[in-house]
DNA sequence: CACCTACCGTACACTCTGTTCGACATAGTG
DNA sequence: CACTATGTCGAACAGAGTGTACGGTAGGTG
């Protein structure tokens, strides 16, 4: 038989063993301070005390641990959010928008908070590695769509500005939204978190779900 | 005489031809697609056609490099802006302080567009570099501290919601702000750079610098 | 017991980094 | 013109990290 590069494990149980061990290891890492970039291989081999040739049976490299873990992540947190968003946004046809805006974003940046260092990892990544922005895009671009759908039904209704662009505002809202709740996380306190989500909450409700312009 | 490591190039003059010749070199690989991360020392000697040892007499590393450029690059870019920023932002007080923003964004995002490729390195490897983030972070203080200071004047003369807390409010504004304009270019043709400049400004402007309740 | 699955450990080829140092080219100075 | 300082080149090297290859081994299963 030809040397078939070593096959990758196939059972259920035993693939979740070495890969949690694997995440957890880079949790570690990486709520010690370090940066993901700068965690070698070899770190995350020692921290999670597996072999060189088992990592690399199942992950191709540190982009793909990274995508991976990040899908783990999602399937209970971002998923999460969404029904929030759900249930939430839904409300965003009312009168008081705000409030609700309000305790989604409150609710997003505890999750954010939890999960912080992986998320931060992430978007660290993504910046210069195509695979983990594949899968970093991917993710806002599903909750650019929702603002977006929001935004429109909005200005169908008369709700705001007639001028307002749905498919920009939708953009700004949600790349600048992740990025100022990010500095945010990474720079504030846990105890200024409230009066953070109602500050965006407001700067998106009156500056573009709720936009009053002079003239009107 | 014990071997010195090697002294660093001292006349002003001959500084300069070498270094140019880095950064151009840089900025043709930058434009030509790659990411920085991925562009090696090697590749760097390879364009700029200089030997390995000159390289490192002139910059530590390849972060120096970055950090150098980007100041390089302020002093006729970033200090524009603040330039247009004092002449314009002093409008702010005005009734129509939207249009100015509008405007000064505009600027912004030409500016932007025009040395993207060196900008988005930079935000890139601030993400896991420390050298360059201190000098990326040190910008948008900057700016962040002007913003400031303008949202705390409008809420001295009550031209916005008093329960706006400006300190988070010009966070959001300068780090989303930044992050939604690198996205921007990234994702938009130049022909959309009006129409989001408008965008953004008005979220800008009704969210913040002249947000109204619907108390008031 | 024989077999299979999945992990271990070592070894290896390769890439990249940052340093060192002798050689050389050039320009200014006495 | 000879001397000297300056700055670049090129080659060599140690060290770190990556991804691959493969023989060996423990444990569960029929």
């Amino acid at each position: 038989m030809p040397s078939i590069t070593r096959t990758a494990p196939d059972s259920e149980g035993n693939r979740r063993v070495v890969e949690t061990a694997v995440y957890t290891a880079v949790r570690t890492l990486l709520d010690s301070g370090a940066k993901y970039t700068e965690i070698s291989v070899q770190k995350i081999l020692a921290e999670a005390d597996i072999s060189r040739s088992t990592f690399y049976a199942h992950f191709r490299d540190k982009s793909e641990l990274l995508a991976r873990m990040g899908r783990s992540l999602n399937q209970r947190f971002f998923d999460e959010a969404t029904a929030d968003a759900a249930t939430i946004w839904d409300a965003v046809e009312s009168p008081d928008g705000l409030q609700s805006i309000t305790e989604l974003l409150a609710k997003g940046v505890a999750r954010h908070r939890e999960h912080f260092s992986v998320l931060a990892a992430i978007s660290e990544t993504a910046a210069y590695d195509a695979a983990v922005n594949d899968f970093y895009t991917s993710g806002l671009e599903a909750f650019e769509a929702r603002v977006r759908a929001d935004l429109e039904k909005r200005l169908g209704s008369a709700l705001t500005d007639s001028k307002l662009n749905a498919r920009i505002s939708a953009q700004v809202i949600v790349w600048g939204g992740e990025q100022a709740i990010a500095h945010h996380i990474s720079t504030e306190d846990e105890s200024q978190d409230a009066d953070f989500a109602a500050e965006l909450a407001a700067i998106w409700w009156y500056g573009a779900y709720n936009r009053r312009t002079e003239s009107s």
